[in-house]
DNA sequence: AAGCCGGGGGG
DNA sequence: CCCCCAGGCTT
């Protein structure tokens, strides 16, 4: 086993002719050219980083730029076209942040991402991991970044058993101790593209890791049973019923979900409330009045905590028709790209399977 | 400290 | 189909 103590010089000479390209992202030969990354594109791609995958944040990435350039373009912005922009990367909390913290960067800052860790952690959405990828990637601070890759990392590094989230303090005092006060963004993303790419949670490809020689666990064959973590819980199943309405001109039915909660401030079908399949059938009444039919088949989709089974009626709504719930948005208004996935799906739903499972009878709503 | 928040990919 | 992954906010 090798010393650990040129971790860093390791990663980095790896990280130079390993690095990965991303639309945010400034190469180690691009920085030693003199190139600077904006602090705005690196913030935004760590929000959308938070929780998601880089093949995934990669094309949002990309829209959200090229529709808002800079903090001040999207700080002006409306609330729902952000939201809409946002549509299928789940997480609509960080929408909402993303937006709070644009325009407080603008009231507070000037319009400028403050060059301050502590100043960063006090902005909506930013928290100790993303203040920790700001400051060192986009102004080469040298704080350590501890996210998922980079706890993996280190408790193989250190063949650490302790389980998440018990081990995370132990974890970030190595990740400290291993962030050079030089290049310290290009640090930060090296151990992540490690994490991501070689360290990976599953079947590791120790044998071309840049670090396998200082690799504790590789040493004793235990890297992939690390890290360990707490045992999960199981997720409850809950039923509801969406109903989408179109009205003869085309508009559909539709409604603003409450800020706070689930699916917070993102357009959606009205409907139920979602209730646990031990509990009653919900009591759901149509939010409007008209001929409503039974979909065959029903929506299936899981949240971070628990399953959901959607039934889904339909009914083309007369010109006339008063919604008793939501509000009608112009077909040209309308995009299902706009909708949350679970919402998407039941629009999905009525437009690969016209067949109605059975006709309305009054009873079955 | 524990619970609340999506969605994608892999076995 | 089920399992795994993983930051920040709220309470």
């Amino acid at each position: 086993m090798r010393e650990k103590d040129n971790i860093s010089v390791t990663l980095l000479d790896w990280y130079d002719v390993h690095a990965r390209e991303m639309p945010w992202r400034v190469s180690p030969q691009a920085r030693r050219a003199g190139r600077i990354p904006d602090p705005y594109a690196i913030w935004m791609s760590e929000i959308m980083l938070q929780q998601t995958t880089v093949a995934t944040v990669k094309e949002y990435f990309i829209r959200f730029i090229a529709r808002w350039p800079e903090v001040r373009d999207l700080a002006t912005a409306q609330d729902a076209d952000v939201m809409a922009e946002w549509a299928g990367l789940g997480y609509y909390a960080r929408a909402r942040n993303l937006l709070k913290c644009a325009r407080a960067v603008v009231a507070e800052h000037n319009g400028v991402f403050p060059a301050d860790h502590a100043a960063l952690l006090k902005l909506p959405g930013i928290g100790p991991y993303t203040a920790a990828a700001v400051s060192s990637i986009a102004f080469d601070l040298p704080h350590a970044v501890l996210d998922g890759n980079v706890e993996r990392v280190m408790a193989r590094l250190y063949d650490l058993h302790t389980p998440l989230p018990d081990a995370k303090p132990q974890l970030m005092i190595h990740a400290q101790t291993h962030t050079p006060s030089l290049r310290a963004g290009d640090y930060a993303q090296a151990v992540m593209d490690l994490g991501a790419t070689i360290c990976t949670p599953k079947s590791p490809a120790c044998g071309i890791c840049p670090l396998q020689d200082a690799c504790t666990a590789r040493a004793n064959g235990t890297m992939a049973e690390l890290p360990k973590k707490l045992p999960k819980k199981a997720k409850p199943v809950r039923h509801g019923t969406v109903y989408l309405g179109q009205r003869t001109d085309g508009a559909w039915l539709l409604e603003t979900r409450p800020e706070k909660g689930l699916l917070g401030g993102m357009l959606g079908w009205p409907g139920s409330d979602w209730v646990d399949v031990a509990l009653a059938h919900p009591d759901s009444s149509p939010p409007a009045a008209g001929d409503w039919t039974l979909m065959a088949g029903d929506v299936r989709h899981t949240f971070t905590h628990f399953h959901l089974i959607l039934r889904v009626v339909s009914a083309e709504l007369p010109q006339n028709t008063t919604p008793i719930a939501g509000t009608f948005k112009p077909r040209d208004d309308f995009r299902p790209s706009d909708l949350p996935t679970v919402m998407r799906k039941a629009f999905d739903l009525l437009h690969t399977d016209a067949t109605p499972h059975m006709t309305k009878d009054g009873s079955l709503l």
